[in-house]
RNA sequence: UGGGGUAUCGCCAAGCGGUAAGGCAACGGACUCUGACUCCGUCAUCCGAAGGUUCGAAUCCUUCUACCCCAGCCA
């Protein structure tokens, strides 16, 4: 058994479980719901899940949904999709930080009871005035020493609706001096007339993420808290609520909490060019350069599902990837790695021609047909076979002849043999061409015993192509789709507002004849097309009978044409 | 001297005083009825820089440098 090395945060659990700081573990992904998931979320998710999982502890989605103005259902039920379909888990426990809000006012209510809260009744704009600067200390608010029964008072008052919204705020009772500007007494309960799409309007105040994340953390018993490292300076005050807002330490006799709660934070995970950024994405969604959220080209977790990849080709993604602390972008060269891994064993090899020139074999009698049997993947013999024509008129890649051909190119070319996979060795004769000196087709003789299978087939040849038979070909749509990538100058021009895209990001080859197998559409759910990488069926373009397959990651190719 | 954080191969990342794991990428070569896969091999005398401590340092100390995060009644 090898000997894999922990990432640092399973060093900091096994210590707090060695000194039974816990006695077990708890986590949770908190996402808001104000938008859809990407790939970064993704390895929270499955950071957190994974922990769980690894210690035999509980997981849950909560969703953070303390600020009602930005928060819509839509979201939720998006996240959960992506959730249960990245952890693999129907099951997954749900809760919502607003079945908490109870708790929280309670525990700001003793705050204030305490003298550690007070009711401030400055606007906006002057909180931050009086907040001070990166290099400056604070001003204390003026209504810092405000009364303990006063401030209990007014926040009644806040509570009952009588007080409009950004007229008064609860804040922490903290330091104006310090360093950390988290620590300036901050903002804890703000007001907000706005109906919550699950509490409804029994609430016009509401806590704020410094305030309520602790105690959501600490209520549902929440071991270690992980998140990323923007909020590394949060915790402070993380531990200063839980602290100051739990008599019993949440541990003790009367305890009110399930668990004292510990926050870790990790680096965000970005992949090298791949735009993530919500406002480009909007861009082009309004403009119609995208088809949503979810086109194949972006990285949204439910885009990467339409495109065809496999949770578990994320999942290996965000194992291989790491867990540091150190800002880090990713290689997407290592997601395709994993989804060529993940997808090696599952998915047949088919074939198909996505740009199609005849080849005519001369001396193949005319008006025959033969079968040629054929396993779906040779590394899985449990994937079973099928069986594809074969007779005098083929299609073949227009790539895989050249009338000249250049060093070490091993297709056709007049007076090669090649292997047509699973079939005969063919010698290229010639071509035809139309007026523009364009190949229109090529010519071959075959040896007859050279079947696949046959005595004679033991042949060597250097080349083997793939092909699919003329008459029974069936005629797709495939799309070819590259990342939209955010190149040098960056995809979108902040001063003209302009999108600069790769325009080849996604390539349509109308017309690709493909074997008659992939006629019902549903027979394979991925597939690898033979040379050109690994397809599946779009789902939202799917209609019966005419399929749109999608490439889902190449192949590796280690030879290419030289450039003309 | 605002506060916090990070610096190990092109990209991730182990290492925690005993003489630089691993993966991706890349490059050779073998194999092959997919130029895929597989397989073998190569790929940091050096760990942001400079000093110091030590028999010995990426690991300890000092100074410096670079980059990231923070001034929402967002999360």
């Amino acid at each position: 058994m090898e000997t894999v090395s922990r990432n640092f945060i399973e060093v900091e659990i096994d210590r707090d479980l060695r000194e039974g700081v816990y006695d077990h573990v708890q986590t949770r992904f908190p996402p808001e719901p104000n938008g859809f998931l990407h790939i970064g979320h993704a390895k929270s998710i499955l950071l957190n899940y994974g922990i769980a999982r690894q210690y035999k502890g509980k997981f849950c989605l909560r969703f953070d949904d303390t600020n009602p103005s930005k928060e819509k259902e839509e979201f939720m039920q998006a996240i959960i999709k992506d959730v249960k379909w990245l952890t693999g888990d129907d099951d997954v426990e749900i809760r919502y930080a607003s079945d908490y809000f109870d708790a929280m006012y309670a525990a700001a209510v003793r705050l204030i009871k305490e003298g550690k809260a007070y009711i401030s009744t400055l606007s906006a704009e002057e909180i931050r005035s009086y907040r001070g600067t990166l290099t400056e200390g604070g001003k204390e608010d003026p209504d810092r020493n405000r009364a303990p029964e006063e401030s209990l008072r007014m926040f009644e008052e806040m509570k009952s609706g009588s007080v409009p919204d950004g007229a008064m705020t609860l804040r922490a009772k903290i330091d104006m001096q310090s360093g950390n500007i988290n620590m300036r007494d901050p903002v804890i309960y703000r007001v907000a007339h706005i109906s919550h799409p699950r509490t409804g309007d029994k609430w016009c105040i509401y806590p704020m993420y410094d305030f309520a994340h602790p105690l959501e953390d600490a209520v549902e018993g929440t071991t270690h808290s992980l998140c990323t490292m923007e909020f590394e300076d949060h915790r402070p005050l993380y531990d200063w609520v839980i602290r100051e807002s739990m008599p019993e330490g949440g541990t003790g006799e009367g305890k009110e909490w399930a668990s004292t709660p510990r926050q870790i934070e990790f680096a965000k995970m970005y992949l090298e060019n791949i735009v993530t950024g919500k406002r480009y994405i909007k861009k082009m969604v309004e403009e119609g350069i995208v088809d949503g959220w979810d086109d194949p080209r972006l990285v949204a977790v439910a885009a990467l599902r339409r495109r065809g990849f496999t949770p578990e080709a994320i999942r290996q993604f965000v194992a291989l990837s790491g867990i540091s602390k150190a800002q880090s972008v990713s290689d997407y060269a290592l997601l395709e790695y994993c989804l060529r891994e993940d997808l090696k064993c599952k998915a047949p090899r088919v074939f198909a021609i996505l740009d199609p020139v005849r080849l005519i074999i001369d001396n193949y009698p005319e008006g025959v047909t033969e079968e040629i049997g054929i396993e779906n993947n040779k590394e899985a013999p449990e994937l079973g076979t099928r069986k594809l024509p074969f007779s005098r008129e083929l299609w073949i890649e227009r790539e895989d002849f050249m009338e000249e051909p250049v060093k070490k190119y091993h297709r056709l070319y007049p007076g090669n043999e090649v292997r047509l996979m699973n079939a005969y060795i063919v010698t290229c004769t010639s071509c035809e061409k139309d007026a523009e000196g364009r190949v229109t087709a090529v010519h071959c003789t075959y040896d007859k015993d050279t079947k696949s299978g046959m005595p004679g087939a033991d042949k060597k040849v250097k080349g083997t192509i793939h092909w699919v038979e003329a008459s029974s070909a069936y005629t797709a749509t495939v799309r070819l789709y590259e990342n939209i990538i955010d190149e040098e100058k960056g995809v979108y021009n902040e001063e003209d507002g302009s999108l600069n895209l790769n325009p080849d990001s996604v390539r349509v080859c109308e017309g690709a004849k493909c074997e008659p197998s992939l006629k019902d559409a549903q027979a394979f759910d991925r597939f690898q097309f033979v040379r050109a990488g690994y397809f599946c069926v779009d789902e939202k373009d799917h209609t019966p009978g005419a399929p749109v397959f999608h490439r889902i990651v190449s192949l590796k190719s280690s030879f290419k044409l030289p450039a003309t």
